[in-house]
DNA sequence: ATGGCCACCGAGGGTGGA
């Protein structure tokens, strides 16, 4: 089983490199992330015509998340239960027998700003929920854009700002790994400076001026059937690209 | 040179992204 997470930027302007990835790539599930489209224009007809079921939160402009999956999802979640948000951030569904959860993290914009202030409070809340999924579904896929490089060798050495990098944004990602995830490109063997996302200023993706934001963490029952974790840099490359590229990992069935 | 790019909305430049 391919499970895979991909902030498209736009699914308007994307959707002709979606659907070339998704013919090319054949995941199981695909979890998006900053759809910028309301539910009445998502391209559900497109992307069924690929083979593929889709659910999505979607809002106009800003954020949304979908998951795409062969199989039907079941048992839809949308938002963070209890947490009071605008931002449609939280799309979540059962396929086969794994809970694939799409979240797009609060960027943040800067330390001590108030954007700051409720990324950390939305981390918190979706750990706190997270808890009460785990303890509901042991195989679980936490996916997503996190806005959070979790290590230094997750950030190309020019990256200035502190903010992805904070200790508070760290400790909120070990919070999350300390409910029982594994970031799951983190079991296998990587190649140096593996980024997911490069500012589309600077020639920056050329330089590989990037930073690893976008993860794949897994539960623990997961963890002994995971067979490969990779970022596919090949759509980056593309004319009119996402700044992030897709990450996939492969679960023996 | 202290900003460079991209997408959004909407009709020009402001906002947000990371």
């Amino acid at each position: 089983m391919k499970i895979a997470t991909w902030n498209v930027n736009s699914l308007k302007v994307r959707l002709p490199h979606l659907l070339d990835w998704l013919a090319a790539e054949q995941p199981d599930a695909l979890c998006l992330q900053e759809l910028k489209c309301e539910d009445k224009a998502f391209p559900l007809a497109e992307i069924e015509a690929a083979g593929y079921q889709a659910v999505f939160n979607g809002q106009k402009t800003y954020n949304g998340v979908a998951i795409l999956s062969k199989q039907p999802a079941h048992a839809v979640q949308r938002d963070i239960p209890g947490f009071a948000d605008e931002q449609k951030r939280i799309i979540a569904a059962t396929i086969g027998d794994v809970r694939v959860i799409s979240a797009y993290v609060v960027n943040g914009q800067a330390v001590g700003s108030d954007k700051y202030a409720y990324k950390l409070a939305w981390l918190e809340a979706l750990t706190a929920w997270l808890k009460d999924e785990l303890a509901q579904h042991p195989k679980l896929v936490l996916a997503g854009d996190y806005n959070i490089a979790p290590d230094d060798r997750d950030v190309h050495p020019d990256w200035k700002e502190e903010i992805l990098v904070s200790a508070p944004e760290r400790a909120a990602f070990q919070t999350l790994l300390d409910l029982g995830l594994t970031d799951a490109f983190r079991i296998f063997e990587q190649p140096e400076k593996s980024f997911s996302w490069w500012d589309y200023r600077m020639m920056a993706f050329r330089r590989n001026f990037g930073l690893r934001i976008d993860h794949l963490l897994v539960s623990a029952p997961l963890v002994p059937l995971a067979q490969r974790c990779w970022v596919d840099k090949a759509p980056r490359k593309l004319d009119r690209p996402s700044d992030h590229a897709p990450v996939i990992v492969e679960l023996r069935a």
